[in-house]
DNA sequence: ATGGGCACCTGGCTGC
DNA sequence: TGCAGCCAGGTGCCCA
């Protein structure tokens, strides 16, 4: 699913609706995610007030009275705002029903996404603490990302799809910020120029404001705490566009795999 | 430390 | 029509 802009979206989605309200329920339909969610979940929401939902790479920090509940949405997750007494469908795995008489309700068809409460800082929690840099923010420079990259062997796609080196660029934007950069995705990060980190740290923060800017991007199942979908799909210009014409040099966009992923590039373009 | 590959799971599409 | 095979917005873990 989703990736820095589309949990972005969920974000802003979600903040005013949750903060101030008191936590009145909460109902596990299925526990059986990425990890089980703990028996105690429910209690520990329960009865609480929410102070603030924040973002850490593609995990939701729902801040509480006491604790934190951190949420991930996994590839297929959602997160959505409905009135109470809204049936549940397939998937809806979810709910946390709130004093306002609206509830927060995750669907997740993969069950790849978590969700937890932890009482402690939930910047130092295991899951969290590893993480490198946001890419919106300062630190994530060209500089930093050139030192990170030195020696590195691994393509540069792979590279920027680490989350020790710098988070929140997933597999689509992973291929779209290369495609604005210029550079190959199997060229090792090594051996990528000054010049270039100066390119691709710039594309990778316009695409993912970009996208921020129309919702993220839905391909299938991803849909906003609204119900809608991002409409930043129609901005693609090389991911899942195999064989159609480059938007800029009318040459065929090729796939190819990486990791056990697939990488969409132009051969033109990108040297 | 680094890099590569697999696992987790459901559903939609393709081709025989 | 049925079904096997492949693919999909992530990421932790195991192995060499």
């Amino acid at each position: 699913m989703p990736e820095l802009p589309e949990v972005e979206t969920t974000r802003r989605g979600i903040l005013s609706v949750l903060k101030n309200q008191t936590i009145t329920q909460v109902v596990v339909r299925d526990a059986r995610l990425r990890w089980p969610v703990s028996p105690d979940f429910a209690q520990r929401l329960t009865g609480q007030r929410v102070l603030d939902v924040e973002r850490r790479a593609k995990y939701l920090l729902i801040t509480l009275a006491r604790g934190t509940v951190i949420w991930h949405l996994g590839m297929s997750g959602s997160l959505r705002i409905l009135a109470v007494g809204t049936p549940p469908q397939v998937h809806d795995h979810i709910d946390v029903v709130l004093s306002s008489g609206r509830l927060l309700r995750f669907n997740d068809p993969r069950r790849f996404g978590c969700a937890l409460w932890t009482g402690d800082d939930p910047m130092q929690h295991d899951l969290i603490a590893h993480l490198g840099p946001e890419p919106l923010s300062e630190v994530f420079d060209p500089v930093y990302l050139a030192d990170q990259a030195k020696g590195r062997k691994v393509a540069i796609k792979q590279f920027i799809m680490n989350a020790s080196v710098v988070v929140g660029v997933g597999n689509i934007y992973a291929s779209e910020a290369l495609f604005r950069a210029g550079i190959r995705p199997k060229r090792m990060a090594g051996q990528i120029k000054r010049d270039e980190f100066q390119r691709l740290v710039r594309a990778i923060k316009v695409v993912l404001a970009d996208a921020i800017k129309v919702g993220g991007t839905t391909l299938r199942d991803y849909v906003n705490a609204n119900g809608t979908p991002g409409y930043f799909r129609q901005k693609l210009f090389v991911y899942e566009r195999a064989g159609e014409p480059c938007r800029s040099c009318k040459t065929p966009i090729q796939q190819v795999t990486q990791g056990n992923r697939s990488t969409y590039y132009c051969p033109q373009c990108q040297q």
